[in-house]
DNA sequence: GCGGTTGGTAGACAATGTCTACTCAATCGG
DNA sequence: CCGATTGAGTAGACATTGTCTACCAACCGC
């Protein structure tokens, strides 16, 4: 019954890759073990051989999610300058957004398996963060001083907090009833660089560093 | 069988009522007719008499959730001076995230109905935005000509990006792994709230209405 | 050769959304 | 006042899903 030529490569990999194909087409929620099966003609407890349940399942695509994702943002940057690191990598999250919208979804978007159960999931997640990190770290007129490890973080957080904002909110149902014109749509990711850009510019206070800030 | 008491209001209201205490407590996924009919004690097709699907009463929830949503944002905002309504809007929106997440995710997090057959469930996202745009026509340093209604609207789309930008990083899980100290994550959301009012403190150019801005 | 492991099958179970058939009461036209 | 209609709720069924358990058939080291 068991479609061989599936099988040339463990069952395993066949089981990741359909069920990765199955979330870029239709989305998370619409990922079933037994489809799966189905797809790669199967019994329906086959995948359960090679995965304890489906949040296994699913753990591994996440991570392998964000392993294509923190790939993608490193290529990106790579060879750039200082100067244009930032930039680059605003634009290469953005498209990368644009262009895996579910895939996307599954890494920010979905109720994720319990990251304590599942370890090695969020490991690429920390890279991609961490190139972010590396990034600010070398652009300009960002620090003077020591590292500032607080600091690095919170501009971090906040780039990576709008630029999310941006990818995330472009997918919303709720912009598209906003009735926008489309080309205040198409507008609006580059503009929004635009300003995180002039706010990284004029970097005013390094409050986190200042032990008591204001009092 | 069924209980009275709930039906002391058309069971429609206690139906709207449960799932969305369902909702508050266990996340969109987790609603259920069949759990909504059970704690109302009711047979499982009752809710059916009221609601045709899923979908309709998910419908409901989240044209209840804007109307709630837009209701805090217009409290917040209302009978301050211009220069300080856009801070309270950012507060306000944030908080309400941060009060409601299951809420917050219900209208931003997932996939919605499809907007088309529920006409109704975005009246008040629409609403929402409005009131951003409106705060945004009074701010001081945003504009001086004409309306200049595509300036706006991308303006308050970076605005609109940005806060949302924070308010989900902070309910995702990839920031709870980055194993950030709890000082820079508790810092965060006011951090990004200052890079923004700078950005928007030194507006450059008026890009959109510039026929053709760079070429 | 033989016992255990490895990978796969088949059947069952409960939960869910949804369909259809039914019951029972209220209501309303005549 | 009476019978038909309709509104509201019940009950049973079906397909789909995740998951449990029992089974089977190679294969591999001893």
């Amino acid at each position: 019954m068991a479609r061989r030529s599936a099988r040339t490569r463990s069952l395993r990999e066949a089981c990741l890759a359909e069920a990765l194909a199955i979330v870029e087409e239709k989305g998370v929620e619409m990922l079933s073990l037994r489809e799966v099966a189905r797809r790669l003609g199967v019994s329906h407890q086959a995948p359960y051989r090679h995965f304890p349940s489906r949040d296994h399942i699913l753990a591994e695509l996440v991570s392998a999610a964000f392993a294509a994702f923190a790939a993608h943002l490193d290529r990106a940057r790579a060879g750039r300058e200082p100067a244009q690191e930032l930039e680059a990598l605003g634009r290469a999250y953005l498209d990368y957004a644009a262009r895996h919208p579910l895939q996307y979804r599954l890494m920010f978007g979905t109720p994720l398996p319990d990251p304590a159960q599942h370890p090695d999931m969020m490991r690429n997640a920390r890279h991609a963060f961490a190139v972010l990190q590396a990034a600010l770290g070398r652009h300009p007129p960002a620090l003077g001083g020591p590292p500032g490890y607080d600091d690095i973080n919170l501009e971090a957080l906040f780039v990576w907090s709008a630029i999310h904002g941006v990818a995330s909110m472009m997918q919303t149902d709720a912009v598209a009833t906003l009735g926008l014109s489309s080309r205040v749509l198409a507008a609006s990711p580059a503009h929004s660089m635009a300003r995180m850009r002039t706010a990284l510019a004029h970097l005013p206070i390094r409050a986190a560093t200042r032990r008591r800030s204001r009092s």
